[in-house]
DNA sequence: TTCACTTCTTGCCATATGACAAGTTTTATA
DNA sequence: TATAAAACTTGTCATATGGCAAGAAGTGAA
């Protein structure tokens, strides 16, 4: 069970709490790179399928429990067990693709349709992490992600 | 040797020459994703690795030299040849995270930093592709690149 | 309950960028 | 060279979003 604050260790399945990873760019803006909850898996993918970390940080927003898997055990379970193997490749496809999407989403679509989006895939996250979180995610500022949230209600 | 226009394959070695990969978003926009000059490689690396393609389009700006790797020898070569693994891990990774530079820098940077910065790490490219190319990937319009260049240089 | 602290909202104004259209320059081709 | 097409620049105005600060609402602890 992870206590809200930094955490260090990087392979788990989160069963519940919220989890966001970011990065501190070089002007020291903290943004969020990725929200998780429950049922999501977090795992450093450059890392663990090749060795090469990213540096980015693991933050969990809630009291959370998790299931952590250690490193030599997934390398086993991936080596040996082709069902295991299909999936993790499949997560990290999608985790490729989620990326992707989010970039030209950044470049394509206003910060509205951004949050929409959002809240349309991930309706139990957007209630439960402060917006400030969201806000850098989406690329915006909480400031405005509050008067997109009016403007919506409204 | 690529004529300008489409392609289909997707396994190269850029020798001279210059590539762009776009996609088209819900709206028909057409946002270039990357750039390449010679010396790159292209590779769908989401079909490669992990057999899922990701249906980027591939367009030669200019007439190339490259030298295609197919598929089954990528694979062959990927299996026995312990070097070639790793150089192509490394690719993977740095384009892993040059995909996540670049998503950081649409949220963090002004689009004159984001353009600078391409300036100075590529600066080949942005001598030899048009503008509206470059304008998409820093994901601005043609017409405020062309006003960011104005600033620079006057 | 009360107090402090964080989160969220709102107002005001500044600014980066977009939309559109009209020119100008460059490039390619006959 | 002549001509058309593409690329680039520039003007005018609109709009999305940011910066800052003040206030309101929610949260947790003594």
């Amino acid at each position: 069970m992870l206590k809200e604050g930094q955490v260090e260790k990087k392979y788990w399945f989160l069963e519940s709490g919220f989890i966001r990873s970011y990065v501190v760019d070089t002007e020291g803006n903290d943004i969020t790179f990725n929200l998780y909850g429950s049922g999501d898996v977090i795992i450093d993918y450059p890392l663990i399928f090749f060795f090469a970390p990213t540096r980015e940080n693991i933050q969990a927003l809630t009291d959370c429990v998790c299931w952590e898997i250690i490193f030599t055990d997934f390398q086993e379970m991936f080596n040996n067990i082709l069902n295991f193997r299909e999936q993790q490749r499949g997560l990290l496809v999608g985790s490729y693709f989620a990326l992707k999407e989010h970039s030209i989403s950044l470049i394509a679509d206003q910060a509205k349709d951004r949050y929409l989006k959002l809240l349309k895939d991930k309706p139990h996250i957007v209630q439960n992490i402060s917006l400030k979180h969201i806000a850098t995610f989406l690329g915006i500022t909480d400031t405005s992600l509050s008067r997109i949230r009016k403007e919506i209600s409204g």
